[in-house]
RNA sequence: GGCUGCGUGGCAGAGUGGUCAUGCAGCGGACUGCAACUCCGUUAACGCCGGUUCGAUUCCGACCGCAGCCUCCA
């Protein structure tokens, strides 16, 4: 029985969809003005295993991420680069699917974008003012009244007097208490507009996820996701846009993974100590990444460093040693499995634990090699086995050769392929000193060699 | 200052009131011409101080340390 930690009630919960069989889930996707860092490629590949898992669980799940395509930072970069706000979007949006298509990140059903939800935006700020939540301001702007909403604060554990007491933010004039947040923003000179009733303008951050949760979802829906970070205010104010308008409650289950870190600080923009998923590519392999950010629970911080990367490789490269040169039987359901089905599914079905879900799979592992030396059939299996638990998470989705050699081309494996010959051909003499020497060489060039049952295989270091 | 959460062996990282995590690395052994791979075995941990308990790393409390949110952020 799937439980998931929910957010809102800081408890594990057993996960009841509101209608059977059947799972609602969005995410806060990225604000398109720059690539994709590590955190963002946690988010994905996080969402991604779960949405694989509630597939393989039975469920048929609808999948929404929204591409947040308006916003300060874009204009403020689009002005730098001198380049329009539609250019800069759909090029990072390209950049962003290229990125995800890479880790294996299934693509979601749908990818809402703000710029295409004008009216839905504008009709659910409507709704609120006239259901007393929000107000027009005298300089065109349009605010949320926190104080109307009686539940304000009850995501991220505040209310409205801690709030206040911590206030940070400098008065805005326009507002009357510093708390309402802005739905639509009164558009400045040269700034991208939109036609409103209150007046040119663009909205606010948060209602966008409000407007396309509704529009892709429904008033109510399952799940909803996202980083840690967005806990407040997104999040909350989100609550009271829906909640407001829908007079419903809006999410069941609110799901936050963890921040990536670098030498225990949050991995972020505005610290400036991000990797961004394209240098990480530079160096290590997708699934090597998906594989080190699977090992920790979503929930945890994940401290990023070299020595994580290179565990993590080490640990994919043994189970792609293991998969090599075996002919998976094909269609192994891995829930039928009676050993270790039951096993991987407790794992995840503990709000997802991948981190013991890996390994059930190090043991499934350790059954193939073992097997391998008596029974083809049996270690057939347990390969099968693997890429079962492999496609619920999202690994072993290319061949074992592929990622064991890693990128050569055809000329440098027939140098390699020679190489080889001309040592097995010194080991026949028992040449030993000319074959160390021919394996020196290929170590030299990044190659580790491997002697079995009489074929000697290759890898890449 | 307020509100969250965390502190596990060399590293990464699960978990549990009494018995094995797992991975990477290390050590010993088998295999190998030697290595690598694989297998077998193995060392080692639960921030600190109290409390509850027959027994606590696991529950409770204080303390120390770290991180996050309270402003844009995945």
């Amino acid at each position: 029985m799937l439980q998931i930690h929910n957010s809102l009630t800081k408890k594990k919960e057993v996960f009841t969809p509101i209608e059977p069989g059947k799972v609602k889930l969005y995410v806060c996707g990225m604000t398109v003005y720059d690539l994709c860092h590590v955190g963002h490629a946690r988010v994905m590949v996080v969402f991604d295993v779960v949405t694989r898992y509630l597939r393989a669980s039975g469920y048929d799940v609808t999948y929404i991420r929204n591409i947040t395509d308006i916003d300060d930072k874009i204009i403020a970069r689009a002005n730098e680069n001198g380049e329009s706000i539609q250019s800069l979007t759909e090029r990072f949006i390209a950049e962003m699917h290229q990125d995800a298509d890479a880790m294996g990140v299934v693509r979601p059903d749908q990818e809402p974008k703000a710029t295409e939800s004008m009216a839905d935006i504008i009709a659910m700020i409507e709704t609120l003012i006239e259901k007393g939540f929000a107000y027009a301001a005298d300089n065109g702007d349009v605010y949320y009244d926190v104080s109307e909403f009686d539940g304000y604060g009850k995501l991220s554990g505040r209310n409205i007097e801690e709030l206040r007491s911590g206030e940070r933010v400098a008065v805005n004039e326009a507002k009357n208490d510093p708390l309402d947040f802005v739905l639509w923003k009164a558009a400045k000179p040269e700034e991208p507009a939109w036609d409103s009733p209150w007046g040119n303008g663009r909205p606010g951050w948060h209602i966008e996820c409000s407007a396309m949760s509704a529009t892709c979802l429904g008033e109510h829906f399952d799940i909803h996701g996202g980083g840690q970070d967005l806990q407040f205010p997104h999040h909350e104010n989100e609550i009271a846009q829906s909640e407001g308008a829908h007079g419903c409650q809006s999410v069941n289950y609110w799901m936050h993974n963890g921040f990536v870190r670098i030498d225990d600080e949050k991995m972020s923009k505005s610290l400036g100590n991000f990797f961004t998923v394209r240098e990480v590519l530079a160096q290590y392999s997708p699934e090597v990444v998906r594989y080190f950010i699977l090992t920790s629970h979503y929930r945890s911080p994940l401290n990023y460093s070299d020595e994580s990367l290179e565990q993590a490789k080490s640990a994919l490269t043994r189970y792609y040693t293991a998969l090599r040169d075996i002919e998976a039987t094909q269609d192994v359901v891995w829930q039928n499995d009676e050993e270790f089905g039951p096993r991987f599914q407790e794992a995840m079905d503990d709000d997802f634990n991948t981190a013991l879900a890996l390994s059930v799979m190090a043991d499934v592992r350790q059954a193939l090699n073992k097997a391998r030396e008596q029974s083809n059939e049996q270690a057939s299996y347990f390969a099968g086995l693997l890429q079962s638990f492999g496609d619920v998470l999202g690994l072993f989705q290319q061949a074992a050769e592929a990622f064991l050699l890693g990128g050569q081309d055809d000329d440098e494996s027939a140098k390699v392929e020679a190489l080889i010959q001309a040592r097995n051909t010194a080991r026949a003499e028992k040449d030993w000193a000319k074959a160390d020497q021919v394996r020196d060489e290929l170590n030299a060039m990044g190659i580790v060699l491997e002697d079995n049952a009489g074929k000697t295989t290759w890898r890449k270091a």
